[in-house]
RNA sequence: GGACGUAUAGCUCAGCGGUAGAGCACUGCAUUGACAUUGCAGGGGUCGCAAGUUCAAACCUUGCUACGUCCA
């Protein structure tokens, strides 16, 4: 087939990604082969494909299509999430579009209208992972709400439950007003406002009045005064009225004679407002503030722990949407219950939430709007000391934007405090001791320190749209967890009324048994065959290939035989790729489900990249409008060039800045490729034949299959490291400088008067051999352009028998003993060799700039002072310097001495004719820099060489290497001075 | 306040003990012959600052400065 003059991405994209899905590449069928597997982070169901999900998808796909070269069973798992708050979101928000809302539906009505959208406007994003190039295993294409799934959240929610680890509790929660729904602490963002910190009198009950004393730190008195108050900071105003208590630090003297007593809450009408104790807890800081703290235990973190400690009761003020409640009977009638509370009167956690403190003048208020209330209020008495400008840390709702209202709630939680024991025991022992490694290593330390404070998991949401929570409740309030109605029923027994928890669980719990629920665990929990065994290492050459041709591809797919359950085989997985970012959110908590349902990691590494960020550093944000499509790239420049730029760009521990010129200069790449392999068509250059390297007599080509060897091995090399940015240099820099800029030059055929000649036949073999193992080496990044090339390179009657996607990693011993061979009866080294060549002639060029001498004008020459070596080697050299550089080398007659240029490298000086064409002065110019600068790294050697304690301490290759480096630039040194002293001379 | 990361050419980044590298940008030259989405040649860096370890430091250690992120 012959290639197009023109590489059009776009065209190809498309026909090689139908191809390869319809023909079940991406599927995992090689039973007998060792496999291997990688969980997609599942994206949000509602979600499009950002550019970290390029990043993200590239680097597995790189991982994925890798593995399958070298043979494995590849297994790239692929769903979306249920995205629960903002699915139910997309939803209402169409509802809303017609006037209608979701209330307006029952919870069933309102689910199927979810399941259609799903259906119709869901996944968006598996569309555009497939423009990406990704190979994932779309045959098992899974959602966290699709039934099998939901099984095993079920399933995993009884066991929790029943085990003792998930547990239903009142507590303070961050409550999300928009959502009308708890959230966890992950998904609360915390943020830096401006606001104000008030500071009230709050009067000492019964007008008792004391000393209020202030002492510097030598204990000298600096303020001294009678007080009948106790002065109050807080930033939130309006949770005064949910007061239990002020609490000062058990050592704050200036406190000492009112510890005890009770104060009066400034605010309220006045015949019924609250007296609260005053109190002591070690959390006050006696030096922020006044020392005294309010004690708001149903609405501050802080205030729940010493309430909490101390057993204050805790009032809750708001309802779902931060309003201030107006429930319950009026406030006359509580603040009267509150009364009896405070002084002694019993009371339980239900009475306490049942009570409505908010005065009746603001109830159904918004916070803020009750806050300004409160404010005025208490100005108006008198009871305000003064309102300062502060800088306050501010909770928000990570998806609303709105501000986080702590609230006391039922919800269920996880123990994650016992799961967490042995995620973190996991990530201790390492991969190598049965855990898992995290890359790159500086995650570690964030990871225990996160996983040792661990808090109890919030797990349950007031949504509609998730998985139901399994548990009912009878009419008093008992609970009963079970798999199913019927089951919740037998525990309560026949005739009890039941009612299930309206509930559902966050998201993300059920994304934590992504690595093994997606593997058809529970019901394949046991393996129903034993593992078919074999040679576990894929399948060999021969068994692929058949008998009559070898061939590079040898990794068939094997239908019709029995396997064990994708479970058993995939799990654990070998690596998960995520961003940091929901390093908590997920991958901790897969290792927590993981190992505790599975005893056994989710997967042996865990690989976590950075962020993609905007050109200027800054975090892309659609709100900001500096967000770039990864959709547009492609069609701008191409899926290939866009993943190219993902690895080159991906080095350990360090964000992404995004670099668009750099995309541009890999589909420069991909194009500088597609015209090597037309121009190695246009030559008579097919597709190989065989794995191993061909036999080669030619220094070039013993050359170039070295080079192979080695970028093969910097490849292996930067895989087992995870540098992608290694690998994709190493790939980079072999295709471009070495192949195409040097091999291919040196091979071209040279034009005799005007007519081309043939090229050698060892160099079409080679060459064709070295295409191949770029293609393959290159098809990780690069998917379509090599799939393309592969065919195209194929010869005409004889099509390539597998795609390239299925082909066989190059293998670095396949080209035994490439280098060194003998020549003219001497060992020859065909990298030393070619190294000189290359130069010299780049010597020859760069002097024909410096001189002004026309890179096309045909020049002879003279080798002088050649060593042996070269001398065999120089029919190629005579050929080389003509083709390349247009040098025609005379191997007889006499060396000129006038109006030459002297080229001095490595075993030879080059002596170039010029008569007539040279310009001394620039000659001598040009020589006499160049032997400055060998004269001087010589010299540097010889320094080095000359401090005894170098020769004595350093490492003995050091030294023998800066002997040989300072003998050869002596030598050159010499050559050139030579060369100067003829061009002075004359 | 704690933890982590980053600081190398104009820009974006590799290198992490043995003579400073890449891509882009820049300068000059080149067009019958794979490729102007190109080729050839070139200019450009006291590797944030300071001290220490070492025969030798961009690289290791310590401190400092600046920026960033996360957790309180």
């Amino acid at each position: 087939m012959t290639i197009d003059k023109n590489f059009d991405p776009a065209a190809i994209e498309k026909k090689w990604y139908a191809h390869w899905e319809n023909t079940g590449a991406f599927r995992p069928e090689r039973p007998a082969a060792e496999p291997f597997t990688i969980v997609n982070p599942p994206p949000n169901v509602t979600g499009s494909l950002h550019i970290g999900h390029a990043l993200d998808n590239t680097l597995q796909d790189i991982l994925i299509r890798h593995a399958r070269l070298l043979g494995k069973d590849a297994l790239w798992v692929v769903g979306t999430d249920h995205a629960g708050i903002a699915t139910q979101m997309v939803v209402e928000r169409q509802l809303n579009a017609q006037q209608q809302k979701r209330t307006d539906f029952t919870r069933e009505e309102f689910i199927a209208k979810v399941w259609e959208w799903k259906q119709t406007s869901g996944g968006e994003i598996t569309g555009q992972l497939r423009r990406l190039g990704c190979s994932m295993d779309w045959e098992n294409e899974r959602f966290t709400m699709d039934e099998g799934f939901s099984k095993a959240v079920i399933k995993v929610f009884v066991d929790l439950y029943n085990q003792g680890l998930l547990y239903r509790d009142k507590r303070l929660v961050n409550w999300d007003p928009h959502f009308k729904s708890a959230i966890s602490d992950l998904e609360v963002e915390t943020r830096e406002v401006q606001g104000h910190m008030w500071h009230f009198k709050y009067p000492l009950a019964g007008g008792e009045t004391y000393t209020y004393i202030e002492r510097d730190a030598d204990g000298t008195i600096i303020f001294e005064e009678m007080r009948d108050y106790i002065s109050i900071a807080t930033t939130r105003p309006e949770t005064m009225l949910g007061d239990g208590a002020v609490a000062v630090h058990p050592g704050d003297e200036r406190y000492k004679p009112i510890v005890g007593k009770l104060c009066e809450i400034p605010v309220g009408p006045k015949e019924y407002r609250r007296l609260i104790p005053i109190i002591t807890d070690e959390y006050p800081d006696p030096d922020f503030g006044s020392g005294a703290v309010k004690i708001t235990g149903a609405h501050d973190a802080n205030d729940y722990g010493v309430a909490q400690r101390n057993n204050i009761p805790m009032y809750r003020l708001m309802d779902e949407i931060a309003a201030m409640r107006s429930d319950g009977a009026p406030y006359a009638e509580a603040a009267a219950h509150a009364k009896a509370i405070a002084s002694g009167a019993p009371w339980t956690a239900a009475d306490i939430d049942a009570l409505n403190l908010v005065p009746d003048a603001y109830r159904g208020l918004d916070r803020y709007e009750a806050r300004k209330r409160v404010v005025a209020d208490i100005g108006a008495d008198g009871l305000m000391i003064k309102v300062e400008d502060k800088t306050i840390q501010q909770p928000f709702g990570d998806r609303s934007g709105v501000v986080i209202e702590s609230m006391l709630t039922d919800q269920w939680y996880v123990d994650a405090k016992t799961l967490a024991g042995p995620a973190i025991e996991a990530a201790r022992k390492g991969a190598a001791g049965g855990g898992f490694d995290i890359v790159p290593k500086s995650w570690e330390k964030t990871y225990y320190n996160w996983m040792e404070n661990i808090q109890p998991w919030c797990v349950s949401r007031q949504l509609w749209w998730g998985h139901r929570i399994p548990a009912w409740f009878d009419a008093d309030g008992e609970i009963y967890v079970a798999e199913d109605a019927a089951g919740a029923q037998a525990l309560a027994g026949e005739g009890t009324a039941l009612t299930q928890d309206e509930d559902v669980l966050d998201t993300w719990f059920s994304s934590a048994l992504w690595p093994f629920g997606t593997l058809g665990w529970p019901e394949d929990a046991v393996a129903p065959l034993p593992f078919r065994g074999g040679d576990g290492g894929g399948a060999s050459q021969d068994s692929a290939t058949g008998a009559e041709t070898p061939h590079p591809n040898p990794s068939p797919k094997e239908e019709g035989l029995k396997v064990q359950s994708l479970l058993n085989r995939h799990y654990p997985g070998d690596v998960l790729i995520s961003g940091f970012d929901i390093l908590f959110f997920w991958d901790a908590r897969m290792a927590m489900q993981g190992l505790h349902f599975m005893k056994d990691v989710p997967w042996k590494t865990l690989y976590l990249h950075g962020l993609v960020r905007a050109a200027d550093g800054s975090k892309m944000s659609k709100s900001k409008g500096n967000s770039v499509d990864p959709i547009g790239l492609i069609d701008e420049y191409g899926a290939d060039a866009l993943r190219f730029f993902m690895a080159a760009m991906e080095s350990q521990g360090r964000d992404i800045k995004m670099d668009e010129g750099r995309v541009a200069g890999y589909r420069n790449f991909a194009t500088k490729l597609w015209n090597a392999a037309r121009f190695a068509q246009s030559n008579g250059i097919g597709g190989s034949h065989s794995v191993s390297a061909p036999k080669a007599e030619l220094a070039v080509n013993r050359w170039i299959i070295g080079e192979v060897v080695e970028t093969v091995e910097k490849l292996n090399k930067a895989f087992a490291e995870f540098r992608f940015d290694g690998m994709a240099d190493a790939i980079y820099h072999f295709v471009w400088d070495q192949f195409c800029d040097w091999y291919l030059e040196l091979i071209k055929p040279a034009f005799v008067d005007g007519e081309k000649q043939a090229m050698d036949a060892e160099s079409k073999v080679v060459a064709g051999w070295v295409l191949d193992q770029i293609l393959v080496m290159l098809h990780p990044f690069m998917p379509f352009i090599t799939e393309e090339l592969w065919h195209s390179m194929a010869d005409s009657g004889q099509p390539r028998k597998y795609d390239i996607i299925h082909a066989e990693w190059p293998q670095p011993e396949a080209s035994a003993n490439p280098i060194v061979a003998a020549v003219n009866n001497q060992a020859v080294d065909a990298q030393v060799y070619m190294h000189w060549l290359i130069k010299t002639i780049i010597a020859v060029r760069s002097a024909r700039n410096e001189m002004g001498i026309s890179p096309g004008l045909p020049l002879s020459a003279f080798l002088e002072d050649v060593t042996s070596d070269l001398w065999g080697m120089l029919p190629e050299v005579h050929s080389v310097f003509q083709k390349v550089g247009r040098i025609n080398i005379q191997r007889v007659g006499n060396v000129p001495t006038d109006g030459v240029l002297r080229i001095a490298a490595l075993g030879a000086t080059l002596v170039v004719s010029l008569e007539g064409v040279i310009d001394i002065d620039a000659e001598r110019a040009r020589i006499t820099k160049a032997m400055e600068a060998a004269v001087k790294e010589r010299d540097a050697l010889a320094g080095r060489l000359s401090n005894a304690a170098f020769v004595e301490r350093a490492k003995s290759e050091a030294v023998e290497k800066a002997r040989a480096d300072m003998a050869e630039k002596a030598a050159e040194a010499e050559r050139l001075s030579a060369a100067l002293a003829r061009v002075t001379g004359k």
